[in-house]
Formats: structure tokens, C-alpha cells, sequence
RNA sequence: GGCUGCGUAGCAAAAUGGUUAUGCAGUGGCCUGCAAAGCCAUCUACAGCGGUUCGAUUCCGCUCGCAGCCUCCA
């Protein structure tokens, strides 16, 4: 039985569909003017991570996360590098998606653009307008008037009389009220711009967002999710047009991920302390990314740093050692293990507990190696089966446990397999001798370059990269 | 000022009203020529102060500390 804390009761709560077997779920998804940062990978592999899980417990997923491609800020930077916006959203769409597959996370089903929605975004606000929930401003932009929705501040847990708009920005005149958002923003010249009701002009950032979850999902679908810093004020106002609009509920759970952190700090782009994805993957491998991320429990904060990422790859590495050398088929999984990701996964998707199972699963198939292969055999698929849904665990170990660290990859000072292979025969040969200090010299050597040997009790020896 | 959330052992990170989290690190063993890996055992906890309770790390209150939102941000 799947629980899901929803942001907007502050309680776990069962799951339920509305229709059942069959799950909408909507994630806010990046503006593309840039690089995707960590804090935008934990969003897509947290939801990833939903994802597969939702289609593991047998749901029919429809999964949507859209891509806001025109914005201000798209703007400001498509004229800095003196561009058309496109090339540059383009650009960075393309770079999105290497980070996505790099860190293993699903295509979702839908990827809508803000800028191909422009015709639904339009019927919305007409839509607000004739209920009188919108307004042309004395500037000519459309606005929401934010007062004449009921429901305002539901989500976020504000009343109107405790926000204090305009103490860290300045008031829009153009406004009735100053907590009052832009729908449609009048283009100035040379801005792209499209044609509405209201003039030339572009959406504002919050209606794109219930105007594409309501296409693809319908008025009121199940979960919709996104970092901690949208559930105010960007999805409360997505609450307040798409309710305002269709007079329907919009969503039943509101599902937040919290924050990387550096140094106890939120990792963000105004503060300036962020690592892009491509640049901690120049350090880091990408399913060790992927495991640090889920290592935690996704609503805790996560503080980034070059050390737990470090750990994070030991820890990855005590799994895969575990499946080294066995073949891994497709067969009945062991109950019992399965049972208790399961029960892990179900309660709010707990992958620090989940993970923690892998590691018990990791300890008993270790001891069962010897004695019992039958039995090690199926812990060793259960083991891979239930990473799967986590998205770990799937390259074959001993590639994983010999491959190089990112960023090594072209270094002519590290040794190459055969290198190795031809040292650790030396070694085997010193050791059928009983050359102990030769021997043990070749393996100090190797251990300079970051090469582990280990000896097998049947004479063999293997050996990985730390 | 208003509103959230958090404070767990050396580090990271969960659960839980009474019983082993888990990973790394430490200590002692087994294994090994010695190691590594693995296995076994073991030491470090629940911010502070009150309250409820037979019993609280777990529930409630207060205090202190930290983070976030109230502007764009995942």
C-alpha cells in the first residue's frame, strides 16, 4: 500500500488513483537557458525514481515534465550571446537530455514546451478573464487577481494578510493587487512574442504550467511534483488558475523534493554556489551521482560535497563487488527481500531504507557463495531486480569495479588492462616462488596507480580500480 | 515580521512509545605468505529543559541552533 506525503495536507497519505490502475503525474521540469545543475538532477532522478516505481507496483504511468523555453531569462541570455532564442534553448535541451541519460533517468512520456502551448495558454486566460479571476493591467499585461480566488494560499500555508509583497521587490504599479502574477507579459520590441487576445506578447511563467498538466493529464489528474521552492508561489498559482479556469479540483498530491545544499547552504543559481552536472561528472560516475542522490531520503536536504560523494562510490562499490562473478538470470526473486523494499518504496518512497535492504541482501549473499550457489544465485537476481528500480546496479560488476574513475579516462600515466593483467602474472609467478617482496612490490605498485588486487582461494587473482 | 521543516553516534543516513537500521571509519577475531575482499564480534546516539506514560530518541510544550519560503530559482 503506497503512501505519499502530499504537501498540500502535510500528512502521508495513501495512495490512491483516481481511476484505478492508471496514475497522471505532472513535474515541473527546467527553464533551458543553461546547464542543469545538481539540484535540477536530483529532480529527475527523485521523479525518475517515482516513476519506475509507480509502473513496478503495476499503475499504467502517464508521466509528464515540461520544458519552459521561453522566458525572461531565456531572453536576457539569448541576447547576450547575440542569438535567437531557439538556438539557445535548443542547445541547452540537447545538453539536458546527455545529463539525463548519463545519470540514467527515463525519458518521461511527455516533454510539452511552454513555447508549442501557446494556443492553450491563451484559451486559459480567456478562460480567467470571462470568470473575472484576470485583469488587463494599466500596462497592458494580463494579470490574476489573486484576491478573488478563494483557495489562495492553500498549498503553501500563507493567508493573503501575511504575505508581505513588495518587502524584497519592488511593486508592480501596473497591478491591483501587488501579490497579483502576470498571465500574458506585452512584448517589447525586438522580445519574440506571439499573438494573443490581449497583443503581441509572451505567457507568464506560472500559466504554462497548468495550461500543459491540463492538456496532457486532463483538468484534475493525481500527482504533480517538483523542487521545494515552486510550492510557493508557482504552484500555488498553478492551484489558482487551473481551478479558477476549469471550476474542477487540480490535483490530489503535491509531492516536493528539498533541496542540495553546499556548506548548509540551498545550491541555486542566484546564489552562485552551484556544480553543473557535466562537472561533477568529469569527477564522479554517474551511477555514483545517482546513488548518493537516492542515498537520502528525497524531502531531507542533501549536502553536497566532494567527500560524500566519495562514499557514496565505496558504498556502490561494496554492492557490485557482491555480484562479481556471478551469472545473473532471470528467476523468482526472494521474497522476503523483496517484501521489504517494497515496504521501504511504499512508505513515501524511502530509498534510504530500500538502499539499506540491498546492503542486507549484499551481506547474506556473500555468505551463501560458497556454501549454497542455488540460493546465491537468487539473492544475486533479487539483488539486481529491485536495484533496477532504483536505477543502480544494472552494468555488468566487473566492468564497473575495473572501470576508471570519470576524467581519467585518456591518461597515459595510468596502466591499461593488459599492463595489469601482465603485472598481476609477474606477481602470480613471483608468488608460485615465494618471492614474497617482489611479489608484493609489483602490488604496491599497482596499488600507486589506484589498482586493487585481490587474491581468490583458487589461485586466481582478480583486481579493480578504487 | 508571517509561514514551513529539521536537529540521531567520528562521518553520512533511516526507522521506532519498550527489541540489530544501513554504509563508511575505529577496535578484536576468522581467512591470507602478507594483504585486499569477505565473514563474525564490538565501541561511539538520539540538541537542552519540562510534561504525558509503567516506560520516550519516538507524543506534547518551551528554549536554543540550523535550513527554507514570503522576488526568479529544482
Amino acid at each position: 500500500m503506497l503512501k505519499i506525503y502530499n504537501t498540500l495536507t502535510r500528512e502521508k497519505e495513501l495512495f490512491t488513483p483516481r481511476v484505478p490502475g492508471k496514475v497522471g503525474m505532472y513535474v515541473c521540469g527546467m527553464t533551458v537557458y543553461d546547464y542543469c545543475h545538481v539540484g535540477h538532477a536530483r529532480v529527475m532522478v527523485v521523479f525518475d525514481t517515482v516513476a519506475r516505481y509507480m509502473r513496478h507496483s503495476g499503475y499504467e504511468l502517464t508521466y509528464v515534465r515540461n520544458i519552459t523555453d521561453i522566458d525572461d531569462k531565456i531572453i536576457q541570455r539569448a541576447n547576450q550571446n547575440g542569438e535567437v532564442f531557439t538556438a539557445l534553448t535548443e542547445r541547452f535541451i540537447e545538453a539536458m537530455h546527455e545529463d539525463e541519460r548519463a545519470l540514467a533517468v527515463l525519458p518521461p512520456d511527455r516533454e510539452p514546451k511552454a513555447s508549442e502551448a501557446i494556443d492553450d495558454i491563451i484559451a486559459m486566460i480567456d478562460a480567467l478573464i470571462a470568470k473575472g479571476l484576470a485583469y488587463v493591467g494599466s500596462n497592458g499585461d494580463v494579470f490574476y487577481a489573486v484576491t478573488k480566488f478563494a483557495g489562495y494560499g492553500q498549498l503553501s500555508g500563507k493567508n493573503l494578510d501575511d504575505l508581505q509583497a513588495g518587502e524584497r521587490v519592488d511593486v508592480d504599479l501596473a497591478k491591483r493587487n501587488p501579490l497579483d502574477f502576470v498571465l500574458w507579459k506585452m512584448a517589447k520590441a525586438n522580445e519574440p512574442a506571439w499573438s494573443s487576445p490581449w497583443g503581441m506578447g509572451r505567457p507568464g511563467w506560472h500559466i504554462e504550467c497548468s495550461a500543459m498538466s491540463t492538456c496532457c493529464l486532463g483538468n484534475h489528474f493525481d500527482i504533480h511534483g517538483g523542487g521545494m521552492d515552486l510550492q510557493f508561489p508557482h504552484h500555488e498559482n498553478e492551484i489558482a488558475q487551473s481551478e479558477g479556469a476549469t471550476g474542477e479540483h487540480y490535483v490530489n498530491y503535491w509531492m516536493h523534493n528539498g533541496f542540495v545544499r553546499i556548506n548548509e547552504e540551498k545550491m541555486s543559481k542566484s546564489l552562485g554556489n552551484f556544480f553543473t552536472v557535466r562537472e561533477v561528472l568529469q569527477r564522479f560516475r554517474p551511477e555514483v551521482v545517482r546513488f548518493f542522490i537516492l542515498s537520502s531520503h528525497y524531502r531531507s536536504p542533501l549536502n553536497y560535497s566532494d567527500e560524500h560523494l566519495n562514499e557514496a562510490g565505496v558504498a556502490l562499490t561494496r554492492l557490485y563487488t557482491s555480484l562479481r562473478g556471478l551469472e545473473i538470470k532471470d528467476e523468482p526473486l526472494d521474497e522476503n527481500y523483496k517484501v521489504r523494499f517494497e515496504q521501504a518504496m511504499d512508505d513515501d518512497f524511502n530509498t534510504a531504507v530500500a538502499i539499506s535492504v540491498l546492503f542486507d541482501l549484499a551481506r547474506e549473499l556473500n555468505k551463501t557463495k560458497e556454501s549454497d550457489p542455488t540460493k546465491t544465485r537468487q539473492l544475486a537476481a533479487t539483488l539486481k531486480a529491485l536495484a533496477s528500480l532504483l536505477g543502480i546496479l544494472q552494468e555488468d560488476p566487473d566492468s564497473f569495479l575495473k572501470g576508471l574513475a570519470a576524467g581519467e579516462a585518456s591518461d597515459d600515466s595510468v596502466f591499461s588492462e593488459d599492463d595489469i593483467e601482465q603485472l598481476i602474472q609477474d606477481r602470480l609467478n613471483a608468488k608460485q616462488s615465494k618471492q614474497w617482496a617482489l611479489a608484493d612490490s609489483i602490488r604496491d605498485e599497482l596499488k600507486a596507480q589506484g589498482v586493487v588486487l585481490e587474491d581468490a582461494p583458487n589461485g586466481t587473482t582478480s583486481w579493480r580500480r578504487e
